[in-house]
DNA sequence: CGCTAATCTAGAACAAGTTTCAGACTTGAT
DNA sequence: ATCAAGTCTGAAACTTGTTCTAGATTAGCG
């Protein structure tokens, strides 16, 4: 899938390991370990979001494959080319665009977090909270996650803050304030679940109820240590 | 990435609902649920195993990309339209080479199967010790997990099949002979936690020893039923 | 043995992800 | 305002999964 011919492989994955926003070229082997986030002018961060957006909307409308590259680079007026400097591949992008989501229920969860109950019963409703959220639009929910789990090494930096801010979304839930490392790991297993459960769900091999039934279950972890 | 042309989308679902092994052309709209295992000829036999080889083979050197079809069609002796019509696609052909290697894993352990401790020490122990087997060809791995959980519904079928061995596997650990349905949900957790861990740790996020880690915190869930 | 349907082969063709390139455009610093 | 460096555009090219076709081969059957 992935055109990857011998030895461009390792460019790839230095190239992959930074990115996600256009880069200056490299003018100099800086030693820079993540330039976070470039400032970018505002017609750039209006072409970032205009991208973003034509493939949400893609997403939405069929899914993984619904979201072709000249398709998004047309929808969202901008060139090949340059949807390739924002976002160097499709993975890229799906996973951008989970981290969006994502950075919006975070914040929408922030506001009206889940009261009462144990830790593990907070974790339960707010996953299923956005487990509901995601039935709405099941299309735009199986390109992002089957991105997120498909991602190579070449995307881990990106995957890698989906998953915090994922992490921090559970953790958030429990209240807990100072985790255990078992805790985390219980949490961890709980992303796991979230993930892969999902994945069943969206392709047909597992009912609703069961992936409830699922998260329920990892969520009892919590309780546990 | 899947030529998926609009129309076609339908057919190819349907073709892909059953199909795994070379079928008879649709001569009668027969209503065989699942021809399970049409009798395929030695020959044909011969080939599907030499398909079959060739991709480990080739997965086990370059991993998920190194599995091209022209590749394994050449290398294995045959025409790529034959290499396509006993495996509909590339993620058919991957599951299949999982499910292939999954039947020999099982084959192992009921052999030698692992004695003493708690169930979910069982459990625990059987899957690190297929977890050590995987770290002998990570790129094998790679190849066959990506697969698995990047499948979509046209592959159903053929990834219910594995997971039913799996769990099956992980049945088989616990030594419960008539597990509850919250049994189940365990077994399932523990399923997902393995498959997303195996993934993190494939792509380089999380080091051996949280695999490990997450992998006894799911299972501990096995005692707790 | 001789037929017919099914299968196989070689190779072209097509789709979608990715790369490349020449030229027009912006931006930032002077 | 001007120039160099960095961006963006449009279009073509390349790679790899997938499909299609026409002609050989093979298998099963009478």
């Amino acid at each position: 899938m992935t055109k990857v011919t011998g030895a461009e492989r390792a460019d790839r994955a230095e190239r992959a390991g930074r990115a996600e926003r256009p880069g200056r070229a490299d003018t100099a082997a800086a030693v820079d370990a993540r330039p976070a986030a470039l400032p970018l002018t505002e017609r750039q961060e209006a072409r970032r979001r205009r991208i973003l957006d034509a493939s949400t909307r893609l997403a939405g409308g069929g899914g993984f494959d619904a979201v072709q590259m000249r398709e998004v680079a047309e929808v969202s007026g901008v060139a090949l080319g340059t949807l390739y400097r924002y976002f160097p591949s499709k993975i890229h992008l799906l996973v951008a665009m989970m981290q969006d989501q994502l950075e919006e229920l975070h914040g929408t969860l922030r506001r009206d977090p889940p009261g009462g109950g144990t830790p593990a019963q907070r974790v339960t409703r707010t996953l299923m909270r956005a487990f509901r959220a995601l039935q709405r639009e099941p299309l735009l929910a199986d390109a992002m996650v089957r991105a997120l789990i498909f991602a190579d090494r070449g995307v881990s930096a990106e995957v890698d803050r989906v998953s915090r801010r994922t992490t921090a979304i559970i953790l958030d839930a429990t209240g807990l304030a100072d985790p255990t490392p078992a805790q985390l790991s219980a949490v961890r297993v709980i992303e796991h679940t979230w993930h892969s459960a999902l994945i069943t769900w969206l392709s047909g091999r597992a009912s609703i109820a069961r992936v409830r039934a699922d998260i329920e279950t990892a969520c009892r972890l919590i309780d546990l240590t």
